[in-house]
DNA sequence: GTTAGTGCAAACCTTTTGCAGCTCT
DNA sequence: AGAGCTGCAAAAGGTTTGCACTAAC
């Protein structure tokens, strides 16, 4: 996957430079859902010299070539964009309000959007995203905990806890 | 639907002042998908003296209490956010990467994906965001003209067009 | 040798915050 | 009266741009 988006860099003429080199493997490697900070946390322990701007711009050179997907997670962590190599296969996003836990969905309802906007529209689709947030299994049982206390909480603290979210 | 969103405020202790009216109406009224500046244009031709800021305030306070729902239009216009009163139905945007029309799905698709996900992932769902970007139908034909224009103009003027992108 | 790409500093745009004064209930 | 809200100014956070220098092909 790595070398063909570095084929595919090339034969549009884009060089491959040392710092290209060294986003690709990173975004490639580790994991998913990126953003351009921590991605230039990483290069910056392989290359100490490699700026931030180089970074945002390789993110906006592969969003074009349409390499890389951009996604917000729902803003769960603030305004910056999240990263992902383009997958095979289309996939929802699922965010957990509470905790960040990111899952992904891979489901015929996705496909079938999909076939269904393009007939009903005619239109032709060349990026799709679908961000679901909410809380996880896990935390549903702990966020009704927290509800309650702050329901019994007097109420100069339930004025705090509301400023705080 | 604008009294029922008064009324979930009022309820809550939040105070329906002159500033949040117009906004309130300005939302509710004046189509879809405005961002906060827009807003703020509007807003001051009713009232001058309205500051940025309370708009800012105000759609963030919409937000939390799920009155609007905040979209990117998949950064279409830029890194601001666009709002809508939340609807009756859930439903996917599909934006023209090309003349930035936004059209709405209300489709079968949407609900199926919504139950699975609950299902699957004992997931509590809070909010949903669909986006689609691509070419309308008219779109795609001017543009498959332009994409040829370019490959036939000179290379220099190539690079520009490219750049300009 | 060209032309694209990088680093640096500075600008930019959108959004948030601190605080004093105003206003809704 | 008193908490909640507003306006103003200033800051913050994320991203982009101009320009001179460097490196890939």
């Amino acid at each position: 996957m790595l070398s063909s988006i570095k084929g595919s860099l090339q034969k549009q003429g884009i060089r491959l430079t040392r710092q290209r080199q060294i986003l690709l493997d990173l975004i490639d490697k580790s994991g998913q859902h990126l953003d351009a900070e921590s991605l230039f946390q990483l290069a910056q322990e392989k290359d100490a010299k490699l700026n931030r701007v180089t970074v945002y711009r390789t993110l906006k050179l592969l969003k074009q070539e349409g390499l890389v997907d951009e996604l917000d997670l729902m803003h769960y962590g603030g305004d910056q964009h999240y990263y992902e190599t383009r997958m095979k296969q289309e996939h929802a996003h699922i965010i957990c309000l509470r905790c960040g836990k990111v899952e992904e969905f891979f489901g015929e309802p996705l496909q079938k959007l999909r076939r269904q906007i393009e007939a009903d529209f005619g239109f032709q689709i060349l990026l799709a995203r679908t961000e679901i947030g909410g809380y996880c299994s896990h935390c549903q049982v702990l966020r009704s905990r927290e509800v309650e206390e702050v329901a019994a909480a007097p109420l100069k603290v339930k004025a705090k806890v509301r400023k705080a979210s």
